[in-house]
DNA sequence: TAAAAATATTGTAATGATTACAAGTATTTA
DNA sequence: TAAATACTTGTAATCATTACAATATTTTTA
């Protein structure tokens, strides 16, 4: 697990003691939380926590490229961050997400890639994950 | 172009006089407009028309698999008539959504596959488009 | 070190997309 | 044609996010 506090110099973040709370948050709760659960996480141990510094880190944290906004929920953004590609996959029954390895990524033909230029790719799948499929487990 | 009245038919959608100029419209414009321009779009010819209406319209047509919404713009819903699986692009200067045909689909490990019901899949790409590119032409 | 400047955090209020709801209108059924 | 059903409408509520202004903290500089 790495380090808070380095991750976000290595970014060029100043790690602010709210700051190091969130990445630190993250990094040890890969569930793609969105701002309330963050919020409601961190507030036990951090009662003056707002929310607006909330948006606000996770927007500077997104900038600096320290973290992955999603936007497979519609209803909130939700944050990851390990930011290496991968696919992202939505249950519509328990809303939980999960990381899944692509074993191909998808490929556009030359012309486009020509055209266009891509600067972010988000790959996005819903349906009933495992744990909904047998419940009695 | 298909024609709107029997497409929403064939989708088992009674189709009355809004429906029909709703599905007209994402018909005749492949533009994944929000509910705002398909309102202000219709307003003109369809005074009385309401933003409620068009919201259960397009609900009840995602329902019915008539219509596809699209969550790339985390500001609002668009929504694409052309239900075919295929890629979809926002430029991050001007906003504009195209479409984009992939040379190969992504894949899952049949592990995944196994493990997971998946219902759909959204492949987004953000960047610049060929007109922000090269803007005087 | 102390004052000044810059940066970060906070709470409240505003914004804007979407949904809830209740009433009105149109269509279908019997 | 009357009753039942389905559709549409406008207003008000909800909820995530942003704007903003006031504090608080940290850094810079003299």
């Amino acid at each position: 697990m790495k380090n808070a506090q380095e991750h976000l110099i290595s970014k060029g973040i100043h790690p602010s003691h709210q700051r190091v709370a969130i990445m630190d948050y993250l990094l040890k709760h890969r569930t793609h939380p969105n701002v309330d659960e963050i919020y409601s996480a961190l507030n036990e141990s951090m009662p003056t926590l707002s929310k607006t510094t909330i948006y606000n880190t996770l927007k500077l944290f997104e900038e600096k490229g320290a973290v992955s906004s999603i936007s497979i929920d519609e209803k909130n953004a939700r944050y990851d961050a390990f930011t290496q590609p991968h696919a992202h996959f939505q249950c519509i029954q328990c809303g939980a997400i999960y990381d899944l390895d692509l074993n191909q990524e998808p490929t556009l033909s030359d012309e486009t890639k020509s055209e266009f230029t891509i600067l972010n790719t988000q790959i996005y799948y819903k349906g009933i994950c495992p744990k909904c499929k047998t419940p009695e487990k």
